[in-house]
RNA sequence: UGUCCGGUGGUGUAACGGUAGCACAAGGCCCUUUGGAGGCUUUUGUCAUGGUUCGAAUCCAUGCCGGACAGCCA
């Protein structure tokens, strides 16, 4: 079980008797697709309500009509599921379709609440040992919920954020303020001078409630007023300058359409968004911290029965060699520099799992970077690491030729074949074998065969001998080249004692290499990735897309074992001796495609590389 | 020259006043029908200076360094 510094809060808050129930949320807002930074936080805000036996409630920080969508709205909903399936869904809030908060009366005050609805169908099968949730029934029967469910919105509160601006109207506590953006700018100050008091700052209530219900009526164009908390232009925290909270747009909003003209600004919807929701632990990323005093403000300052929910931060996800702002990713996919959101090669959500990278993957590289306060740079080595120990334990092993060169077994009976047994999977024995042929002519990967190998070279040469995985010992007499002195072909002489079994099947020979028999292999379109950007901070200075690393894609047909002809797209292989592949979605949706389509997830790790890089 | 938040090997993290540990990376060795996996092993660290204490990475002070904040974005 994890343990960082929020995770104690919690486990302290808890033991404090300070909460019934853990309640957390992952609040993105749908105007680009979730990133592996964005995986952190739903590892956390999941793992947290996992642990704890809470609710993690799954909702769209919609604010902002005009940045938003509804495919980004999908994707996230998507890409959140896919990552805690079968590890956090049963812990995951969504609530009915179509509903808003209930307005009640507690305690003689006004007060809207949301309560999320689990789905009972999730981790079906896992013997729960979390108490179940008092809405877990809510929905009434598995078919139902499944069909009706759907995430909170913030945009679903536009009726009750807008009668707490009422109430701080009424309070004296916020006013509506005539400055132009730019004056309000100006105003602002800096941070290390006071701002001015708006003119309007002093406005009677009764106008200003007059103002802000003709600005909700639309009889103000956009920009012509807004509403603001009425705090401390001196405060030596910005965002305790009179912050603005609702702003005029006539614009139509994904999920409310044309209901509202004006839209409550960040700050404002946040606390009251989980407030409404009956958030406990609002979990954030560190660049809100300086947000805090203001969140506590609005909750503090309107009249809430329920106990308030409080703000945490950590520190973003940085990753070595990719970029991870919305706005550059949204470069690199509108600019066409990748192939869309879930392009391979992108830190995307969407973009991994086309990879073939695995959601438990992603689940054990949050584990292994923690939680903290300290704003580093995460190496990707420790991404790559998680990924293959992951695919170390699950991936079907297979023979696959990525870079063919033609091998002759002179002694071998030309129209002969064999069915060799291979192992699937030697780190998982239920696994079990598979057959594979072997025939007089072959295809090995040209880098195992050098003419002039330096030391610690231990594939195969002119004369040396190799072992063929699975098969026999190969020795290499003769090099055959074509006119222009290009090498075509290899003429080898096979022990044909040597195999498994055999009377010289335990004969040392340095090197093993994998095969395909020419005659039964298939061909597959293989998609090479690699780093997306040449260096460690492509963000660092100066223009990231300098940085692109031309090599990120190399597409080659390959020559594969016969099975993979019925590869199984929710499996993940491994070509033994080369990497992870996992099969592209581009072969089911291309109609008529004549072969398959692999994605190289990750390289294995390559000791023979690093040598000869040395050199 | 403002406020807030940070600073532990190359990187990311743990140690909650009591032996500075783990992972990744890097190097070496063993093993190997994957130069994979696995096993063993080495190098490298508490920002600085004072103070409190029997004892400080931890508490206090000062300094230094880094990050965040001046959208009617989130």
């Amino acid at each position: 079980m994890p343990s960082d510094f929020i995770r104690d809060i919690v486990a302290a808050d808890l033991a404090a008797g300070k909460y019934k129930q853990i309640h957390t949320r992952f609040p993105p807002e749908p105007n680009g697709y979730l990133h592996i930074g964005h995986a952190k936080s739903i590892c956390l805000n999941f793992g947290i309500a996992r642990e704890f036996a809470g609710i993690c409630n799954l909702r769209m920080d919609d604010t902002n009509p005009t940045k938003e969508d509804v495919e980004y709205v999908d994707s996230i909903t998507e890409d959140v599921n896919w990552l805690i399936r079968g590890w956090a869904d049963d812990r995951l809030g969504m609530k009915l379709k179509g509903k808003t908060p209930e307005s009640r009366q507690v305690n003689g005050k006004q007060d809207s609440y949301l309560p999320p609805v689990l789905d009972p169908s999730a981790n079906a099968g896992q013997a729960s040992s979390l108490p179940p949730s008092p809405n877990a029934n809510a929905a009434g029967g598995r078919q139902d919920a499944c069909s009706t469910l759907e995430p909170f919105y913030a945009s679903d509160y536009f009726g009750p954020v807008y009668e707490y601006a009422l109430q701080l109207v009424k309070k004296g506590l916020a006013y509506v303020c005539d400055l132009s953006p730019e004056d309000t700018d100006k105003y602002r100050g800096a941070p290390d001078r006071p701002g001015q008091d708006s003119p309007w700052r002093n406005r009677p209530i009764d106008e200003n409630l007059d103002l802000f219900v003709r600005m909700k009526n639309g009889e103000f164009p956009d920009g012509a007023r807004t509403l603001r908390a009425k705090i401390d232009m001196a405060s030596p925290n910005i965002w305790m300058r009179d912050p603005v909270l609702y702003r005029i747009r006539h614009a139509e909003h994904h999920h409310t359409g044309g209901a509202w003209c004006i839209y409550p600004m960040y700050d404002f919807a946040h606390c009251l968004s989980d407030y409404i929701e009956g958030i406990t632990h609002s979990i954030c990323t560190l660049e809100f911290e300086v947000h805090r005093p203001l969140y506590d403000w609005i909750l503090q300052n309107l009249d809430l029965p329920r106990p308030r929910p409080h703000q945490y931060e950590f520190a973003r996800l940085n990753l070595s060699f990719t970029v991870m702002s919305k706005r550059k990713l949204l470069q690199l996919v509108n600019e066409k520099r990748v192939s869309g959101w879930d392009d391979p090669r992108l830190p995307t959500i969407s973009g991994l799992r086309r990879r073939g990278v695995t959601a438990s993957a992603l689940r054990a590289f949050a584990y292994n970077i923690g939680i903290t306060k300290y704003n580093g740079l995460t190496d990707v080595a420790v991404l790559e690491h998680a990924i293959r120990e992951d695919l170390n334990q699950s991936a079907l092993r297979r023979l696959a030729v990525l870079r063919p060169i033609k091998v002759v077994l002179t002694n071998y009976p030309e129209g002969k074949t064999e069915e060799l047994d291979a192992t699937n999977n030697p780190e998982d024995p239920n696994a079990g074998t598979r057959k594979i042929p072997l025939s007089r002519t072959l295809y090995i990967e040209q880098d195992d065969f050098m003419e002039n190998p330096p030391p610690k070279y231990f594939r195969l040469r002119p004369g040396g001998e190799v072992r063929l995985k699975y098969a026999y010992i190969i020795k290499c007499e003769e090099v055959v080249r074509d006119a222009s002195g290009k090498i075509i072909e290899l003429r080898c002489v096979a022990d044909l004692d040597s195999k498994s079994g055999g009377p010289t099947a335990n004969r040392k020979v340095k090197g093993t290499v994998h095969w395909v028999s020419a005659a039964h292999a298939i061909d597959a379109e293989v998609r090479l990735y690699d780093r997306l950007f040449t260096v460690a901070e492509p963000d660092a200075t100066g223009d990231f897309k300098l940085h692109l690393n031309p090599h990120s894609l190399e597409v080659v047909t390959a020559k594969c074992e016969p099975s993979l002809k019925d590869a199984n797209p929710d499996l993940r292989y491994q070509f033994e001796r080369l990497a992870y592949f996992a099969l592209d979605k581009d072969s089911r949706t291309l109609t008529g495609h004549p072969r398959p389509i692999f994605n190289r997830i990750i390289t294995l790790k390559d000791t023979w590389a690093k040598e000869a890089a040395k050199r």
